[in-house]
RNA sequence: GGGCCUGUAGCUCAGGUGGCUAGAGCGCGGUCCUGAUAAGACCGAGGUCGUUGGUUCAAGUCCAUCCAGGCCCA
């Protein structure tokens, strides 16, 4: 027997009472276990930090990875979904150090390593019960219990590995760039960590700075100087910079040797001097009088001498340069010591003539562009600024920040006459994304992986993925694979996988080494390598020292200081999560190598997904995922980004204690498209849970309350059972379509629009099933109509329960087990081991869906015409006109003739035509206006769409008793159910009126008014007994109403 | 400056391949209905479909331009 339910339900107790459910029949583990042969369907889990609370956004990813995955289960898949932890890098180290109260790195040595990480380690499970308590009350299934763990040493252990196969081909390499770098952090970024840091409208000093040829050392260049005017009078190139702080770097000024650029006189306090720059930006530059004196082809310009604003040898910056000689594979450049400062003008092709003068200022040490300028021409280098952004040496502004020097810098270069113009600048600048600092793009060494050589295969291999949405294949994530540049990996950190490169303090021999067990063959009996607790993170791993492998060299080999860019560790978890190939050399064969589907924000495109993506390509020639579900950012009520800084993050436990996990999740996928951001608030899952949730449960509650009346049981449906009442034919065609149209959905990874459609049948079964059946269930006899309602409505909730099972697994498992495993013992005991239902088509039936919706439209247009003429619905009228729009529709009418009558409690229907005179008159009257409510004589009459209801409004004696025998009915019907009489529960009624009314209660409708409120007697007098009475008036009449419990 | 996305009612969103009067829900004002309902029905107010052009017999839909917002990148 069916469990029964009440009308009203909490949502969060349902949830907590699942939860239990499925944790002793062990539910999750039997959807893996109980099908071994099954095919497998790999789930990867982007994995999350868990040194913070969870927000909203980690729901909205959360969910969508669990819908896939409990829909794939319901259609006999094994799925497999390994949790994961994301444990290492920066954001660790910076949370710990602001604990710590340390600020630079220097602290945090002096603090020591070995205690430092010890802390991060500590750090990054801090919430990972907040984590696992919001996992499991919004029901995602996800392995928690054997989670991979990026800083276990199997995965670092599978990291080196990779490492050492990008090794082996020649994949990974060393070398000096440009380098986003973290003046407070001290370490490089890679351009994936750049970018989440940009910030508009950053302002910087934007400064013209003169630099004056110098005659004595362009002798070659006599000619050109004479042309200029050097010698006579102070002649300087313009050239355009926003960061000052360089300027003490310059080694050569850079422009395009095809432009022209102009030699400007200019009138100043002590007499006149010239000005060289781009033709094309003189009017935009210089804004007071001045004299076009000449102009010169920048090829004439090159080779010219120039002063040094700050000359290094006298403000004890080391002065370097570029040399190429030959070295192991041709020609390679390297930086050496000493020669003369000697800065020239030099012609670049990046010279750009669009803003600035056409002349750029050139420090190799900073900018990539200026190193590669300073390699290609054999520049010198000067780096006058340390790695915490402070300049060295003896300048007048030594010992300062850079972005302070800035100002001082600009200062003297004023006091010297030297600084032409300066002005604000606002442009888009990187700032570190964790601290927050502005980077400085630094020349240093970093290692790299070579991912730009596989370019074409990260495009390619790009192609073979389904992304939802699928714009992102071609468009932001194809965009970004095209402009591939390589991967700056390595980290001047801590807490990190390790790099293991050992290098020879004396030839600077290195190797790279793939496992524990190959860096034991070489360091031999090392004692922290066979220490009892193995750690392969810094300090340990630091202390393994062993003895050059290069042939007849003595030194001792040590490890790099690197850690690896975390990203590494999220990309690696493909092969880490399994310790792939040291366990599990099978990855690749057996259904777990790629992932069938993965899914994360858009902000991970940059991020996990393409790690993912470069390091399977680079390893396996693959990607590692074949579908992906790329879900755009989760805004405030306001649409503001959430985010922790401002202070706008949406608890996730507050809304589920409010609403309960099912409307939650119903309100992220259904509310919008999964790719666009959307705003998200409380109101609108409330709604959700008003317009979805309790519409089900209401129909659900419905249906128990008649079944335990009736002792309706499912299997007293015959075999072989068809429909044959219309509206079970009709709600089951539209059941029917809908299973097909949402399993479709589903195989699409579209459950936005699975959830529109089972919420638009919801709305048609509680609405015009529900509806237009009750007085079937009310019925007191059984028989074989109310038994097929019985059994259509029992199909549809089931049916529903499973469809939606993967979308709202809460209140799906709940019906499930009242109207499923309550009366079937042999039945799968959860929602989610059942199978997901399959359309039979044999129950579809076009014309009638056609008719139900005619017939639904018909009756709205009726109850329009009505209301619009004042004529009650409880008042039955004589009959209703009816203009369809085609032959088809004609049928149509006649076959929902029943359904429309009683809707719109009308005793007659007839189909007029396009031409009757009704219809001419009423077309005429509406005239201009299409869609309105008329009234013709005594028909009110509707217009719409080409159709057309006249609702005949003449109410003979008969009618009009009838309608005061159906007020009475009302009237008795809300009297019982303020007096909590039970729906089967028999009463005596008793009334008094005036004789009019008393004629009515005795007459033509005495037996319907007994009926319908179950009366055992009307009794014209008071009653003798305690009794529910009401006075009140109807039609004018005052009427005194009483009713008692038999 | 470039790439991608979005722009439809006060709010949240629908509107394949162009085709009659642009819809739904929520909210608001009113009326009705109610033996499941925290519900429902009906009426009303509320829209330059971001702008301006173009293609077409016909554009919310296709093309171009611009504007605004978001994300990503120089």
């Amino acid at each position: 027997m069916f469990k029964s339910v009440s009308s009203r339900v909490s949502f969060p107790e349902l949830d907590a009472k699942i939860l239990r459910q499925w944790k002793e029949k062990d539910v999750f583990r039997r959807t893996e276990s109980e099908r071994p042969d099954a095919p497998l369907f790999m789930m990867y889990e982007g994995p999350p930090t868990a040194n913070g609370s969870p927000g909203i956004h980690h729901v909205l990813a959360r969910v969508f990875k669990d819908v896939i995955c409990r829909y794939r289960t319901m259609k006999g898949y094994r799925v497999q979904r390994k949790g994961g932890w994301d444990t290492h890098g920066l954001p660790v180290e910076l949370e710990v150090e602001k604990e710590l109260g340390l600020k630079s790195k220097r602290d945090i040595e002096d603090y020591g390593i070995e205690e430092f990480n010890k802390k991060c380690r500590e750090s990054v499970f801090r919430y990972v019960k907040e984590w696992e308590t919001m996992t499991d009350r919004i029901g995602y299934w996800v392995d928690m219990e054997d989670p991979y763990v990026t800083l276990h040493n199997d995965y670092i252990e599978t990291g080196w590995w990779m490492l050492k196969t990008l090794w082996d081909k020649d994949l990974l390499y060393q070398t000096m760039r440009g380098t986003p770098h973290c003046p407070r952090c001290v370490t490089s970024l890679s351009s994936h960590e750049v970018a989440l840091g940009y910030r508009e409208n950053t302002p910087d000093p934007s400064v013209f700075v003169k630099f004056q040829v110098d005659p004595a050392a362009s002798s070659e260049k006599a000619a050109v100087l004479e042309k200029l005017g050097a010698g006579n009078t102070d002649v300087f190139l313009l050239a355009w910079t926003t960061t000052p702080w360089t300027l003490p770097g310059n080694t050569a000024l850079a422009l395009d040797e095809n432009a022209d650029y102009s030699i400007v006189e200019l009138e100043g306090e002590g007499g006149s001097h010239r000005l060289v720059l781009a033709q094309a930006l003189v009017s935009a530059n210089i804004k007071q009088d001045h004299n076009i004196v000449g102009s010169i082809k920048g090829a004439g310009l090159v080779g010219l001498g120039y002063t040094p604003l700050y000359d290094p040898n006298e403000f004890g910056s080391e002065v370097k340069r570029f040399v190429r000689r030959p070295g192991p594979g041709g020609m390679v450049t390297e930086l050496e010591d000493g020669g003369e400062f000697a800065p020239k003008v030099i012609s670049a092709d990046f010279v750009s003539l669009d803003d600035g003068t056409g002349i750029v200022h050139i420090a190799p040490a900073f900018g990539d562009e200026d190193l590669n300028i300073g390699r290609e021409k054999g520049l010198a280098f000067v780096q006058p600024v340390d790695l915490q952004g402070i300049i060295t040496g003896t300048y007048p502004f030594a010992g300062k920040f850079v972005k302070t020097a800035d100002k001082e810098i600009m200062q003297d270069l004023t006091d010297r006459g030297l600084l032409f113009h300066q002005d604000i600048y606002r442009h888009t600048y990187p700032f570190c994304w964790r601290c927050d600092t502005p980077l400085l793009y630094y020349a240093k060494n970093s290692w790299y992986i070579r991912t730009s050589a596989l370019k074409d295969e990260l495009v390619g291999g790009n192609d073979t993925i389904n992304w939802y949405p699928d714009y992102i294949k071609d468009g932001r994530f194809g965009e970004w694979l095209r402009n591939n540049v390589d991967w700056a990996i390595s980290r001047e950190r801590y807490w990190g996988t390790p790099i293991p490169i050992w290098q020879c303090q004396e030839c600077n021999h290195t190797v790279c080494v793939g496992g524990v067990e190959e860096l034991r063959g070489l360091a031999g009996p090392n004692g922290s390598l066979n220490a009892d607790v193995l750690d392969l993170h810094r300090p340990y791993v630091d202390n393994v020292v062993f003895d050059c492998t290069a042939e007849g060299c003595s030194g001792e080999m040590r490890r790099i200081p690197e850690v690896m860019d975390a990203w590494f560790d999220s990309g690696a978890m493909p092969f880490a999560q399994y310790h792939y190939p040291f366990d599990n050399e099978t990855i690749d064969t057996d259904g777990r190598f790629p992932a069938d589907y993965i899914c994360e924000a858009v902000d991970q495109t940059r991020g996990w997904f393409y790690s993912l993506h470069a390091l399977s390509t680079l390893l396996k020639g693959k990607p590692a995922y074949k579908n992906v579900i790329c879900l755009g950012l989760i805004l405030d009520e306001k649409g503001r980004k959430m985010s922790k800084r401002v202070g706008n993050v949406v608890d996730p436990l507050s809304v589920l204690d409010e609403h309960g996990a099912d409307a939650l999740r119903w309100y992220l996928f259904t509310a919008s498209h999964p790719g666009e951001s959307r705003r998200f608030s409380g109101k609108l899952v409330s709604e959700t849970l008003r317009k979805v949730m309790l519409t089900l449960w209401n129909v659900y509650s419905f249906f128990i309350g008649y079944a335990e009346i009736d002792n309706f049981d499912p299997s007293q449906k015959p075999a072989g059972w068809k429909p044959e009442n219309e509206l079970d034919r009709w709600v089951l065609s539209e059941l029917n379509t809908l299973i097909s149209q949402v399993d479709q959905h589903m195989d699409e990874y579209d459950p936005t629009n699975a959830g529109r459609r089972i919420q638009e049948f919801i709305d048609q079964l509680s609405n015009w099933y529900v509806r237009r059946s009750r007085r079937r269930f009310w019925r007191n006899e059984g028989d074989a109509d109310k038994l097929s309602g019985y059994i259509t409505l029992h199909t549809c909730l089931v049916t529903v329960a499973k469809l939606m099972a993967p979308l709202a697994p809460f209140v799906s498992e709940e019906m499930y087990q009242n109207l499923v495993c309550s009366v079937d013992p042999s039945a799968p005991d959860s929602v989610h081991l059942s199978e997901y239902p399959v359309a039979d088509e044999s129950l579809l039936d076009q014309p009638l869906m056609e008719a139900t919706q005619l017939a639904m439209r018909v009756s709205s247009m009726g109850r329009a015409a009505r209301s619009k003429a004042g004529l009650k619905v409880r008042q039955p009228l004589a009959k209703v006109l009816v203009k369809v729009r085609t032959p088809e529709e004609r049928g149509y009418i006649s076959q929902v003739r029943p359904q429309v009558l009683e809707e719109l409690n009308i005793k007659d229907i007839q189909v007029i035509e396009d031409d009757s005179p009704l219809v001419r008159q009423a077309l005429e009257q509406a005239g201009e206006e299409t869609e309105t409510i008329i009234s013709v004589e005594n028909y009110s009459i509707s217009l719409e769409g080409g159709y057309l209801v006249a609702v005949d409004g003449d109410i003979s004696p008969e009618l009009a008793e009838e309608g005061l025998a159906r007020e009475v009915v009302h009237r008795i019907q809300g009297m019982r159910r303020s007096a909590n009489f039970d729906v089967t529960d028999r009463i005596v009624t008793y009334y008094q009126g005036p004789s009019e009314f008393a004629e009515v209660m005795q007459g033509a409708f005495s037996d319907y008014i007994r009926d319908e409120t179950l009366s055992t007697q009307l009794v014209d007098g008071s009653p003798e007994t305690d009794a529910a009475t009401e006075t009140t008036k109807i039609e004018g009449m005052e009427i005194t109403l009483a009713v008692h419990q038999v």
